[in-house]
RNA sequence: GGGCCCAUAGCUCAGCUAGGUAGAGCAUCUGGCUUUUAACCAGGUGGUCGAGGGUUCGAAUCCCUCUGGGCCCGCCA
């Protein structure tokens, strides 16, 4: 059974799915998983007849930690500590948090995951959050005790609950609060202000670990996947079950811990390193089920190894199994492989119209116009009398990830026109009586197909052998594509030269 | 000091939560094939399952210890 279904296997009655990601740089494949793994859950829900919501709360009301190493310190030291929601944007018009949000949710469309976005900032100027906040000023002797007791730390005399937005500077890591009358919080500022913030607007936050429960309570949350680092003896998960049952009576949430994702051989994806690669690029140069089938096939409780390279390739090949599974044209290496195909695909598609990513990285650097493309793809089976719009977006990708990720391995271009090779005794003389027939040679792609293979035999070579002097010559590989269709699509007097550059 | 996750073929991983003679894909090699465009077909090489101990007739699988890698237990999320 796959993962998320196990996962839901036994839960009865209507369930809300939460996620969360703070949009505090860009949101990249490593934050997928959170999104990802909420969504399967919703899935296999519904999928069992469960009502199921799914939620996506962004964190937009969350200040700026600090200027990270992609933000110009000149632009945002001034900003520090004011909410991502009230900050401008990096360029262009809007704010901090939104810029950040967009190209996600675009993301999220593409790869055609459907879900409910929320705005911490919404949350509490509705007040939704009145209630939750109300408890929480209620009762900050109690809380304050499950947070020294389950987390071990010590707070400080002053510590409230509660951090006010001050009304002047805009900064809510420089208020203390002084007081609580419903509904209002007092406080002062270390900027000289000080002032009152109503709790049914956004007119200040709860700490994460208060907030946390907090959004269960406010939202009926009842399942929700989150990173290792939430999971901690005595971390955000421990205090906040404890603040859940004991303040605001409720149960805590069904979670599961995942892992993180790194970049091959770079290490754990961090906005604050730089090591990412954004959600928003990735999808330009992998097909948009890809990023899915990352995260559904593996077990959530190991860390993937993602390389946007070779790797890739590797793992879109490996989808394509799984379709085919799918669809009853291959045998199943594993009782799940369809269902994670049928997780992670974004939309259905007729296996006449398949065709291999690979493939297509071959094809696209043959063929530079859309018409002679689908003309070989036709010839490989595809059943279309046009692209379809997947494909040609396909062919977009698959040019996009030869320009940005493909390892020399995968492309190939003709060689300069004088550029030398070493060629055996055998080699030449095969690629000159080739030059000898040039003339004669139809220039269609069986012609000059047969004519290759008839010149390898009359010199009693391996095919393979033979073959490989022609790409050497041409592309300077071992391999290449098939002749016949490469050479019929170049110019004859070109290849001539070319010929005969290297044979001088 | 404490908690958690991971370690299986060159690479990516499955198998582990009902313990029973090590698996898949890719890569590599061999053979076939070169009008299904690096295709495809057949076959091979390749792992003392991180190390050590224990339980067992039998352990990749259960228990303990250790090593290595990663994350957390301050603030913030």
């Amino acid at each position: 059974m796959h993962w998320a279904d196990a996962f839901v296997k036994d839960l009865e009655g209507k369930q809300t799915v939460s996620t969360g990601i703070s949009p505090s740089g860009h949101i990249h494949v490593g934050n997928m998983r959170e999104i990802l793994t909420g969504y399967f859950f919703h899935r296999a829900l519904q999928d069992k007849g469960t009502e199921s919501r799914f939620i996506y709360l962004c964190d937009d009301i969350d200040p700026l930690r600090k200027v990270y190493p992609f933000l110009k310190r000149e632009q945002y030291e001034q900003h520090v500590g004011k909410p991502l929601s009230s900050i401008p944007a990096p360029e262009g018009e809007g704010t901090y948090s939104e810029y950040f949000l967009k190209p996600f949710l675009e993301t999220l469309e593409t790869i055609g995951v459907k879900v409910e976005v929320i705005r911490s900032t919404d949350l509490y100027r509705d007040g939704v959050f009145e209630k939750a906040i109300d408890i929480v000023m209620n009762n900050v002797p109690r809380i304050r005790e499950i947070l020294e007791t389950v987390s071990g730390r010590q707070l400080e005399a002053n510590w409230a609950p509660y951090n006010p937005i001050c009304s002047a500077c805009g900064r809510i890591n420089s208020t203390s609060v002084k007081g609580y009358t419903y509904p209002y919080i007092e406080y002062t500022c270390k900027c000289g202000n000080s002032g009152k913030a109503d709790i049914r607007k956004n007119e200040g936050k709860l700490p994460w670990r208060i907030e946390w429960p907090a959004k269960w309570y406010a939202l009926g949350v009842t399942i929700e996947p989150f990173g290792k680092d939430h999971g901690a003896a005595g971390g955000s998960y421990d205090t906040g079950k404890a603040i859940a049952e004991e303040i605001f009576g409720i149960e805590a949430p069904k979670y599961l811990i995942y892992e993180r994702i790194f970049l091959k051989g770079k290490g754990a994806m961090h906005s604050s390193t730089g090591n990412v690669i954004a959600a928003s690029e990735m999808v330009k140069s992998a097909p948009p089920e890809i990023l899915r089938f990352l995260i559904a096939r593996s077990q959530p409780s190991r860390h993937i190894e993602f390389d946007p390279g070779l790797g890739l390739l590797n793992l879109v090949d490996e989808y394509e199994r799984y379709r085919n599974v799918f669809y009853g044209l291959a045998e199943a290496a594993d009782e799940d492989d369809a269902r994670t195909y049928e997780l992670s695909r974004v939309m259905e598609e007729k296996p006449d119209t398949f065709v291999s990513f690979r493939h297509l990285i071959t094809l696209v650097q043959i063929y530079p116009t859309e018409d002679m493309l689908l003309k070989a793809l036709q010839r490989g089976g595809y059943g279309g009398t046009e692209l379809s719009s997947y494909l040609r977006k396909q062919v977009e990708i698959a040019n996009s990830w030869l320009e940005t990720y493909a390892p020399e391995q995968v492309k190939f271009s003709l060689l300069p026109q004088d550029s030398k090779v070493e060629l055996t005794q055998e080699e030449t003389a095969l690629a000159s009586s080739f030059l000898g027939k040039m003339d004669s040679i139809e220039w269609t792609p069986e012609g000059i197909h047969n004519t290759i293979h008839e010149l390898i035999k009359e010199q009693n070579l391996q095919p393979k052998t033979g073959f490989a002097a022609f790409y050497k010559i041409l592309i300077g590989k071992e391999r290449g594509p098939r002749l016949g269709y490469f050479l019929s699509n170049l110019d004859r007097d070109r290849i001539q030269q070319r010929f005969k550059a290297v044979l001088a």
